[in-house]
RNA sequence: GCCCCAUUAGCUCAGUUUGGUAGAGCAACUGACUCUUAAUCAGUGGGUCGAAGGUUCGAGUCCUUCAUGGGGCACCA
């Protein structure tokens, strides 16, 4: 692993390196000749047959048959293959290539032609070593399985395999439509403070740091939505923000302690607004990302191109459960939870049993694109009452492959009343509950002096590209997820 | 934090049932080979079997503890 032990292979080009030196061979060189990728080579190749011409790349294979030898180098572009002869060469320089080994970088220069059996190819005239690789590179057919392994050394997976390198393309490409879409429809895109003094925007555990100089603790943030709502307040009508949210809490194939969120609000607009807005990003990101509107999950087919459904939270429970919610007592609740072995905690509200029941019994069945509406107001304590029945909230999550993948609700803007709400989460944190609204004053504050009503919406990005490239878990489609220090 | 599973050569994996000399392919090394392409042919080397204890005449294999990863539960939108 370290070349401070190293094996019997790292030792060979450990060796191969002294005689590099001892030749006057510079093993690391600043620059190399590199006219052309090796992309455009083979976007073009008949163009460039029988014109000479310099690329590079990372040594993939070897075949030597003696006096003539062929590899395939890669530039991260593509892989094309080079035909080493020792008549081109000279005995001297021909020689030389026993120095190097697959993993390593050169710099070739030749003519493109194409081989008996029409595999495109460049006869090497002169070639230099441009890097030299000092471990061996996974096996190249079988790539790197190891999860442990592709996860810390991600540089491994997507050099051994295609479709991991495939994968992280296109969540480039997700990001990039989801930028595109919204920057189209006028929308602004904003960075707000990763460091705050407060947080705020979301149920969940902060990560704490210190500020040496303020002598502050600071929290890194949970979510963006109190800053992105004073921005509302301060005569931008349409903001959106993609970054990094950070919560302190465990680890699975649906959580990582940092994760990438989109979070979009517009003025004048509400959840109903939100929710055409979704799923119109979600279709058009489909299309761009990966060319189809539907995905396959688990056997199933997941259609995004039908219009989502609409469901009511109560009625989904009512469906899968019987219970009527909120008739039923929270003591015929509990007792439902105890024979569904669904554990929860002894001063759980009401409300909130209704909520573990959902994830336990209706969440892991809403493969289709759901729009689950009519949330409480005690769980929502940002977002606006219906107009019909001030416990609930003008509010949805949509559901996909059955994981929560967004959040929207109609902004609360009333000063007054997002106080109250402050407070009642003040109560709830005292009496244990560790995931609750901060009292944020200088929120209520931006509030005051008038905040447009609006539709404000979150979305799990990382979740978002688990479900359209059909990942197994959020740390596949996460370039380096937390993982625990390993010790040696 | 709790339960279950995995960890063997650089990589991919056998071997664990029933304790008895550590295996294969690729990669590496030596040799042959000037259109090969998972090149081929002949040969060679490479292992703290995740770590530490224990049982045993003898442990990759059985037991305990620990580490890391995975799955589940809990926590957590």
């Amino acid at each position: 692993m370290s070349l401070l032990k190293p094996t019997e292979q790292e030792r060979v080009r450990i060796e191969k390196l002294k005689q590099l030196k001892l030749k006057g061979i510079n093993p690391y060189p600043a620059r190399v000749p590199y006219e052309i990728s090796i992309k455009e080579i083979l976007s073009e190749f008949r163009q460039f047959t029988e014109t000479e011409l310099s690329t590079a790349g990372r040594i993939l294979s070897i075949r030597s048959h003696g006096k003539s030898t062929f590899m395939d180098i890669d530039d991260g572009t593509g892989k094309i293959q080079i035909y080493l002869r020792v008549d081109d060469l000279g005995e001297d320089r021909y020689g030389l290539i026993e120095l190097l080994d697959i993993g390593d970088f050169i710099s070739v220069r030749g003519i493109p032609f194409l081989t008996r059996t029409g595999e495109r190819t460049i006869r090497v005239h002169s070639y230099i070593l441009a890097g030299k690789s000092l471990h061996p590179l996974p096996e190249k057919w079988h790539g790197i399985k190891d999860i442990e392994t592709k996860a810390r050394q991600r540089y491994l997976d997507t050099l051994a395999n295609p479709e991991s390198k495939l994968l992280f393309q296109t969540r480039s490409k997700i990001i990039q439509a989801i930028r595109k879409f919204l920057d189209s429809r006028g929308f602004l895109e904003v960075e707000t403070p990763i460091l705050q003094p407060l947080y705020g925007g979301a149920f969940a555990r902060p990560f704490i740091t210190y500020h040496n100089t303020l002598e502050m603790n600071l929290y890194l943030r949970i979510a963006t939505e109190l800053y992105l709502k004073r921005l509302l307040v301060g005569g931008f009508p349409k903001v959106y923000e993609i970054g990094k949210n950070f919560r302190n809490e465990g680890i699975d194939h649906n959580h990582n302690p940092e994760f990438t969120a989109l979070e979009v609000y517009q003025a004048f607009s509400d959840f109903e607004g939100m929710m055409r807005l979704t799923e119109e990003l979600i279709r058009f990101v489909a299309k761009e990302s990966i060319g189809k509107e539907s995905i396959s999950y688990n056997e199933e087919n997941i259609d995004l191109e039908q219009p989502f459904r609409r469901r009511k939270l109560t009625e989904l429970i009512k469906e899968k459960t019987g219970i009527n919610v909120p008739e039923t007592k929270k003591e015929e609740i509990a007792a439902y939870c105890q024979k569904e072995r669904i554990e929860f905690n002894e001063n759980a509200s009401y409300w909130k049993l209704v909520d573990e029941i959902f994830k336990h019994k209706v969440e892991p069945e809403l493969i289709q694109p759901t729009f689950v509406v009519e949330y409480p107001v005690e769980t929502s304590p940002l977002a606006k009452r219906t107009e019909e029945n001030p416990n609930f909230v003008e509010r949805f999550e949509l559901f996909i492959a059955g994981r929560e993948l967004a959040n929207a609700f109609s902004e609360l803007n009333n000063p007054i009343e997002q106080a109250e709400r402050f407070l009642e989460q003040q109560k709830a944190r005292e009496s244990g509950d560790v995931a609750t609204e901060s009292f944020d004053e200088d929120f209520l504050l931006a509030l005051e002096y008038g905040m447009p009503p609006a539709g404000g919406m979150g979305l799990g990005i990382d979740r978002l590209i688990t479900v359209l490239t059909g990942a197994n878990s959020i740390r596949e489609v996460i370039l380096f997820p937390l993982l625990r220090r390993k010790q040696r």
